[in-house]
DNA sequence: CCCCAGTCCTGCGGGC
DNA sequence: TGCCCGCAGGACTGGG
């Protein structure tokens, strides 16, 4: 499930590939039992970024952007199954989109001649913006902060907004934008702080630590170029598995020995319909008493 | 505003 | 062996 690293593999990894290009040509493929959240129309989006060159490919929050010289940008959501690829795909029955590029002028004989968007559930979005609509996105308010490199009055800030358990709060992405149900349980895991915590509770330190945990869970997730699960969908742009799974210290491991203390077993739960882990030793819920207000203002 | 349940979708695995 | 059902969850919607 692509979340922040695994999209932030996908745009490292086809950005040396298609950043500077030309758009030859965008189709819709046509091997699609159902055609893909697609806006506008492939007509209109043809049209539209035929001849365009490719100034920039980023991430914002889980989705890549493709921004081109026009003006326009490309916003691609992979959600659950979605892969960004420039290379030969898992299967081709779930091509969806495919971005032709025009040969590099100067002697290239190796660049990759197409850009696909893979996805075998299409639940995912490509969508092609224009200025106003990539900023309405960007910085209209609805994104919260890119959790890399937040800082901890940041942290507290957007926290202390909502009531809710700390790991619903953190999939909430008008809250921190990047998070997603596996990193979540990875991160509060490191900071040794409970899933059920109201967010709004959290002290000083649990905060402090949850600022290091997240960096660290998501640079070194990064690193390992995301994690490939059990069903083997998410692929880096060249159809490479992940290897951050190997590191993984509860998510997926209910009943197996807390890697950490090795002591408790990783007990799984459902909050707000999602798979929930976390390690009864490592991560404790303070007695039932709510803090004082010393302990609040500390 | 805040929060929750339902919805989309496909492949896989458990149970019978 | 085969079929059915539940489950996986990112983002959005509708309703309380």
């Amino acid at each position: 499930m692509p979340e922040l690293p695994e999209v932030e593999t996908m745009v490292r990894g086809i950005r040396p590939h298609v950043e500077g290009r030309i758009i030859a040509e965008v189709r819709a493929c046509p091997c699609s039992r159902r055609p893909i959240t697609l806006t506008p129309g492939i007509r209109d989006i043809a049209r539209r970024a035929r001849g365009a060159r490719v100034t920039e490919v980023r991430r914002l929050a889980k989705r890549v952007v493709l921004t081109l010289d026009s003006g326009d940008a490309f916003v691609i959501e992979p959600r659950m199954t979605g892969l960004m690829l420039v290379t030969d795909p898992p299967s081709v029955e779930h091509l969806r989109i495919k971005w032709q590029l025009a040969p590099r002028s100067a002697g290239g004989e190796q660049n990759v001649e197409q850009l696909w968007f893979w996805d075998r559930r299409g639940l995912g979005t490509v969508r092609l913006l224009d200025p106003a609509e990539l900023d309405q996105l960007a910085n209209g308010g609805k994104l919260g902060p890119d959790p890399i490199g937040l800082s901890v009055e940041t942290w507290s800030r957007q926290l202390a907004r909502t009531a809710r358990p700390i790991k619903v709060a953190l999939l909430d992405q008008s809250l921190v934008a990047g998070i997603g149900n596996l990193y979540a349980s990875e991160i509060l895991h490191v900071a040794r702080i409970h899933p059920e915590r109201p967010a709004n509770q959290l002290t000083r330190a649990e905060i402090a630590r949850l600022q290091l945990a997240t960096d660290e869970v998501l640079l070194t997730a990064i690193k390992y170029e995301g994690s490939t699960l059990g069903d083997g969908t998410y692929r880096n742009a060249l159809n490479q598995n992940g290897s951050y799974q190997n590191a993984h210290r509860v998510y997926a491991r209910a009943d197996e020995r807390c890697l950490t203390c090795r002591r408790g077993a990783v007990l799984r739960s459902v909050q707000a319909q999602r798979s929930t882990f976390h390690c009864p030793v490592c991560q404790r819920l303070p007695r039932s008493r709510p803090p004082s207000p010393q302990e609040k203002q500390r």
